[in-house]
DNA sequence: CAATTTAATCAGGTGCCCTTATTATATATT
DNA sequence: AATATATAATAAGGGCACCTGATTAAATTG
């Protein structure tokens, strides 16, 4: 019983964050414009991580429809984030290029911890690693058993974008 | 130093659970559908916690634009789940109401607690609880720090929402 | 009473996604 | 080789959550 006032109130305050964070984004993104990792923003994160890719091959990691992906493809096209070249092997295949200005879109938008995170102490801060990272090790397990196919894992990439010290 | 790694791995963790959930909320959804806490729900969500607001009074409390707000209102009444009403004080003003359908939608849609949040024991939701709480408390200081007119205590509401007990 | 403010709506637009055709190109089958 | 089938990408159209810039109607102010 009083497990589960604990647990709603824990859940209610993750809705609260989740939702905080949007605005929080809003007004960020104003001061200082960022990838989302969403459409196109996934798209350049996913070309960070592997470049070269076609489009087939995006829309599996990102776990999106190959339709989808060909949009934000042209509409990175059109802001010469990224070029496409046909495949010589299969003239079927568009392969996906970052240019120098999507790879710097991407460096220049590098996400950098935010305030309230900074605020915690490092007892905190592994506590809530923990705790998060059991979370999240259930939702995968929960989506992929929902969706087997999802590209799912694809998803942790967007977490290491943080972790400054392991890039090159 | 070892306190900025912990920060930055913190961050990506948080990060990573925002995109997750975001996948976990439509395989949920398909399963059952339930409100989001953006559009539609956000009226509906505002409604239940007062009946009868003008659509610039929903707009200031959701820090949206009255012009989205009259979109959301429009398809809700389309939907059966609100009606409009002149104010007989000010006959600018359209009243928005819920339905009895209005009410049971949201009813029915109450949020359950994620299993992901289940999992965790006694001690590890407070945990959780606390650290969420100290995040968004600095958030909540930062946007309105950012941008004081926007109508963000609203949000505690949705958190609220989760908390069966404390309903009636 | 005229001028201004306010509530709501209309019109049009952006971004993220999806589904249902189509069009090329490859590969497998006869 | 010729046909059938599978696959990569695109076109077309739609839905949802927002937004900005007019415009209209009703209130308030001077």
């Amino acid at each position: 019983m009083a497990n589960e006032i604990k647990a709603e109130l824990a859940a209610g305050k993750l809705a609260e964050y989740e939702q905080l964070s949007k605005i929080y984004d809003d007004i960020v993104k104003q001061a200082r414009p960022h990838l989302t990792v969403e459409g196109q923003g996934k798209i350049l994160l996913a070309l960070a991580d592997e470049d070269h890719l076609s489009q087939r091959q995006l829309a599996t990691r990102l776990g999106m429809s190959p339709q989808s992906t060909s949009e934000f493809v042209y509409k990175l096209v059109k802001r010469d984030l990224v070029t496409l070249t046909k495949s010589q092997s299969d003239r079927r295949i568009n392969l996906v290029n970052l240019t120098t200005a999507g790879r710097q879109a991407i460096e220049s938008a590098d996400q950098e911890v935010p305030p309230f995170v900074k605020l915690l102490s490092d007892d905190e801060l592994d506590q809530l690693s923990f705790l998060l990272n059991k979370i999240t090790v259930a939702m995968y397990a929960d989506i992929d058993a929902a969706n087997p196919t999802l590209g799912v894992k694809f998803h942790k990439l967007f977490a290491s974008r943080y972790l400054k010290q392991f890039k090159k």
